[in-house]
DNA sequence: TGGCTTTTTACCTAAATCGGTAAAAAATGT
DNA sequence: ACATTTTTTACCGATTTAGGTAAAAAGCCA
């Protein structure tokens, strides 16, 4: 039987990995998408169910698809291209 | 360029068209994801924001994965097995 | 250990979801 | 045209998201 976790739950995790391995933290997460680092660690822990323009914009600031957010099994990695490719300089936050 | 718009208003689309390839109306996804009509009406119209565990509702009740609804370009068809295989009874609704 | 960064938690206010109900509007079919 | 079904809209109240701020807690590193 698949594992019964909440989307909730999975979904924060995922985004946590995922900007984990962008090396960012919450707190520049939260410039890139608008959203306060204080409701960006409740989402990661899940423990706030957001909405779906909320994902859509981490998503977005993440560079991966929704759906990479809130798959069961995160995907592996992004894609590890040096930081002036990624787009962001993260340096300047 | 890919179109922008927003997430919303697409997954609502998504939905409804899931649900009508489904053959069943807004009363019945209603009884099947606990949402109330209006507010199932309001999502596809994409004049809702919903959450993420709705959209789980959503996708669970359609036997859809939440990227299905949130992907920009629907799924052609889920699958188009006879009533009886599909799970539902739907004259029971 | 101490200092610094990062994350978490606790408040607050504003705004939004959501279910329920009921009524209006639109769509469907006979 | 008519009756029926389906969808939309408009309320309501309860709960929740979300940003902001500030402080506490946890991690990290020399």
């Amino acid at each position: 039987m698949s594992d019964q976790e909440s989307i909730v739950v999975h979904t924060g995790r995922n985004i946590r990995v995922l900007r984990r391995q962008n090396k960012i933290n919450l707190h520049q997460l939260a410039l890139l998408t608008g959203i306060s680092a204080p409701a960006l660690s409740l989402i990661e822990n899940g423990k706030r169910d957001p909405r779906i323009s909320t994902l859509a914009k981490i998503a977005s600031a993440l560079r991966v698809q929704i759906s990479d957010l809130t798959d069961q099994q995160a995907k592996t990695k992004p894609i590890n291209l040096p930081k002036s490719v990624r787009g962001y300089d993260l340096n300047s936050l």
